[in-house]
Parts: structure tokens; sequence; C-alpha cells
DNA sequence: TGAATTTCTTGAAGTAGTTCAAGTTTTTAA
DNA sequence: TTAAAAACTTGAACTACTTCAAGAAATTCA
């Protein structure tokens, strides 16, 4: 179903009918298994992941062969590597689902294409992408100004059905901490 | 001079001669001195700033009353919360210029119209938002993955005439440890 | 269903940083 | 051109976290 994308889009702009049949003939569904890479360390990133069910993850493995998880994207969030996408470089970054997903993966190409016959969509993309960059620099924040054990129960607080979504692990690498201190925090052993 | 945010725009898309003037006619040079504030937290951000001389940065002050730095706008940068801009709510940061500067400070509701007028421009704020998240990823990245020795030799290595610009205590925050720590890094006694 | 795999837990020992306080150096501005 | 303010340095004591290792619980899938 692209209605989910369509839906997401009319939240920002206003299309013309003829525009979304242009649109849908370009999207396809596709259908990634829990564990499955869309993205590799090394690989250039051409395409851009809309979740429309399910949940990604953007990853990095460590120094010490640990995965620290950068990015979490559920339904209605845009996921990839920006610097790859528009540099043409190798990303530093894994792309996995989490959950048995389904996204629209939109090829650069054809992004590219819809881009200029639907100059709208430069606006939702300008909007959706600007939004993400505020959700980012409130990270930021969190991460500089509160303990582990406070960024714990923030995110808990603000996303308790997420929390129990995907495995603590990567959650605790996303809020910038080990597993065993989660397992301690959770214990109200700290 | 609005060249500079022109020959900016002109890296990524082509303006009509008529946009260019329509653009122009808009603009405004603003100068703001140093350790003047733009923004103060609990002020709704309706402002996105373009850095054409100068440096201007975003901070926080943390629960122990210490100021952090979480972002630095130099030379044709943009700077903006831009949660608090795209919903309109109180900001959680300050906007301070580091050093005195020259800025074109583009008001929301003006943007809007210009926006509506060229509709290229959305193309230019997408595609340079884009490019400001990817380095978001890398930033988030090193901080996930570097020690702070680490974190000041990367930076140092990669920006070495900024480091001279800005004074250490706010480098030092931006890299998320503390002042008296950075101390320690560069006398080479850690 | 049951064996294999993945995830979570626990405690003990270690460490990369912070905090504090005081002194020194550099910059600013009258 | 000097007094005040801002920025930097240093060492000692502390602490919020990590690391390691091993076992327990939960989940997966043949």
């Amino acid at each position: 179903m692209y209605k989910a994308l369509l839906d997401h889009i009319e939240k920002f702009i206003t299309l013309e009918p003829s525009e979304i049949d242009k649109l849908e003939s370009c999207l396809e569904l596709s259908t990634i298994k829990k564990k499955e890479h869309v993205l590799k360390e090394g690989q250039v990133c051409n395409i851009m992941y809309f979740v429309v069910k399910g949940c990604m993850r953007q990853y990095i493995i460590n120094h010490k062969g640990t995965e620290q998880t950068l990015q979490f994207g559920i339904e209605n969030w845009w996921i990839t590597d920006y610097l790859s996408y528009h540099n043409h470089i190798p990303s530093s970054f894994y792309l996995q689902a989490v959950e048995n997903s389904e996204v629209i993966a939109l090829d650069k190409t054809v992004l590219e294409s819809l881009l200029i016959e639907i100059p709208n969509l430069e606006r939702y993309f300008r909007i959706v992408t600007q939004k993400s960059f505020g959700a980012m620099q409130m990270r930021i924040k969190f991460l500089f100004t509160m303990s582990a054990e406070e960024r714990y129960h923030h995110f808990n607080d603000n996303f308790p059905e997420f929390v129990q979504r995907v495995p603590q692990y990567m959650l605790a690498s996303y809020l910038d901490f080990s597993a065993e201190f989660m397992s301690k925090i959770r214990a109200g052993k700290v």
C-alpha cells in the first residue's frame, strides 16, 4: 500500500490527481525480512527508504566489534545515509530491518525525475528533512545534558510502545550506554 | 553583500535573473556583535540565519549552569532552531554570535512567500538540509565511537583553522567533554 | 517439541572522564 | 596602559559508567 506515503505527503502539501498517478507509478513496495540489510558499510547509498510498516535501523560496528545503533526508523519515517546519497561516497553505516518490514525504496534516479515532474515534492522533502533535523538537534541536547538513567526514563516515558518493539541492547546503544548498564537501570540497581 | 548567499544558492540550483532580483529585494544584512543573542531559550524561533561572515553558535545551559555548545555555524551555513521554527514552540536553545558576524536573517513569513514565488528555492533548501542532516549523522557516529582525545584530534586535523577561532571551552563542550579535560589533552597529560 | 541461538542479568574490578578549587595567562575595554 | 574580565591550566579526589565473565531466560526455527 502506497497510501501510507501518500497520506504522509498530503500532511504537508497538496498534489494534483495527475501528480498522484505519476507518483504512484514510480513507487514499489518491498518487503525486508528481520535482520536483512539494505545497505552495508562501504557501499554507496543510492536509495531513500520510507518505512510503511515495521522498523529499520542505522548502525555501525565500533572498534570493539559491538553494534551501535545511531537511528531507528519506524512507520512514516524516511531512513537513508544522506551523506553517501548526496556525495556518492561509500557509506559508514549499515541499514537493517529490526522487524519484518515493508518499505518504499526510492531510487535516486527515480526520485530526481519525480522531483522534476512534481516540483511540489521538493517542498515535502524540504519540510520533512528540516523537521528531522530539528529532532536530531533535540537528540544531541538530550545526549549532552542527561545521565544514562535520565535518558532511559525520558525515552521510556515518551515512547513506551516502541521500547517493547526492539531488543534492549539496541536501545541501550542508541541511548549511548552499554547493554549491561541498561539491565541495571531497569532493575533499579544503579 | 548578499553575494555570499546567492553564490551558495547557485551551487545547487540556477535562478532566473528576475528571481535573483526578487530574492535580493527580500534580503537584509544584519550585523551581530560578539556575544549578542539572536534567540534565547523560551522564545519562538521565526528566523533562519545565513552566516555571511563570522561565527554563530547554538548552545544550552545545563543543570549545572554550564554552557554547552551544540552547533557552530560559520560562513555559508544556515543556523536556526528547526523544531521551534516549524512547530511554533518555545526554543530550548540560545543562538549567539561567537565573533562579530554578518548574517542574513530570513523571517519565516518572508521566506514562505519567497518559496512560493521561487519554487526552485525549495530545492535549494531541501538539498542543503539533507546535507546538513548527513553531517549530523556523522557527528553522532564520532560522538559514539571515539574517545574524547580522539574527537579532539579528529576535529583538530579536519578544521585546524576553525580551532583557532573559538574559545577552547566552547569547542570542548561541542565535543562533549569538559574544558579542564581539553586542557589536559592539549598538554599531553592524559 | 526441543536444540540452538539470541537476549538479558548480575557482580566485581577497572577507567575515562568529571568536579573542585586555586592560580596563571590572555584579552578586553575605559 | 592598566584594571577588570574572560579564558586557560593544574593536580587531587571522585564517580558514572564500561568491561569481563558466566549463567539464566526468552525466542527462533527445523
